[in-house]
DNA sequence: CTGTATCCAATATGATACTG
DNA sequence: CAGTATCATATTGGATACAG
């Protein structure tokens, strides 16, 4: 381990990636590569709308995903994962995999949940 | 992306590494192998006893880090990460790379923080 | 020294109704 | 279809006092 704790930027990544329904949101564009926004919604199972738009605009701001808007009735807009945005992939397959065999460590040792 | 987003365990890894002290609690732990409360304390800026407490009650529950009690007067209570706490590690250096370039890449663009 | 207990503020999330 | 607005609840974290 050669991070110091003083200068760590583990938070800035954090920052991102946390948020109950971020994960998944990511998932998906890093899956499909563009999705419609009640495409994301019906994908996502209970997001709520207002909790959907909330993340999306987050990692907007991050320049994490794209968001194109088409000027029509009725409206159509198209999330997909930006260049940069795809640089978390690697932090997201380390987690999953991590996650995956706590899920296993716990059982082996009895561990509530 | 090899993901499922339906089954991913994303999740499972982010509960044990977020918490507003605990990325930085666990570099230390990382970085001296074995630490004192109040040693933990001084170390960690502006922390509460009470949220040293229950992050390090956390970590523990989750087999990252261990607890020894010397019984003694005063207490003396050490803590340690685990073998299996260590496997935390390249996770969070991802994440700390990540952050790292992610705070330079909001610099290029000149992002708002 | 290593904690607990209590009360309080801030933030995150949810439910629901409404809009161009 | 893709949102916004409003109100309510839940969770997180902080301040402070106290205890063995």
């Amino acid at each position: 381990m050669n991070i110091d704790p003083e200068q760590c930027h583990v938070e800035e990544a954090l920052d991102i990636v946390v948020g109950k329904w971020k994960p998944i949101i990511l998932l998906y564009l890093l899956k499909n590569g563009t999705i419609r926004f009640n495409e994301l919604k019906r994908s996502v199972p209970n997001i709520t709308q207002k909790m959907l738009t909330k993340h999306l605009r987050e990692l907007e701001e991050e320049d994490i995903i794209a968001r194109k808007v088409y000027p029509q009735v009725p409206p159509k807009v198209e999330y997909s994962i930006t260049e940069y945005g795809r640089s978390l992939e690697p932090i997201l397959e380390a987690m999953h995999e991590w996650g995956t065999k706590h899920q296993q460590h716990k059982r082996n040792n009895n561990v509530p949940s």
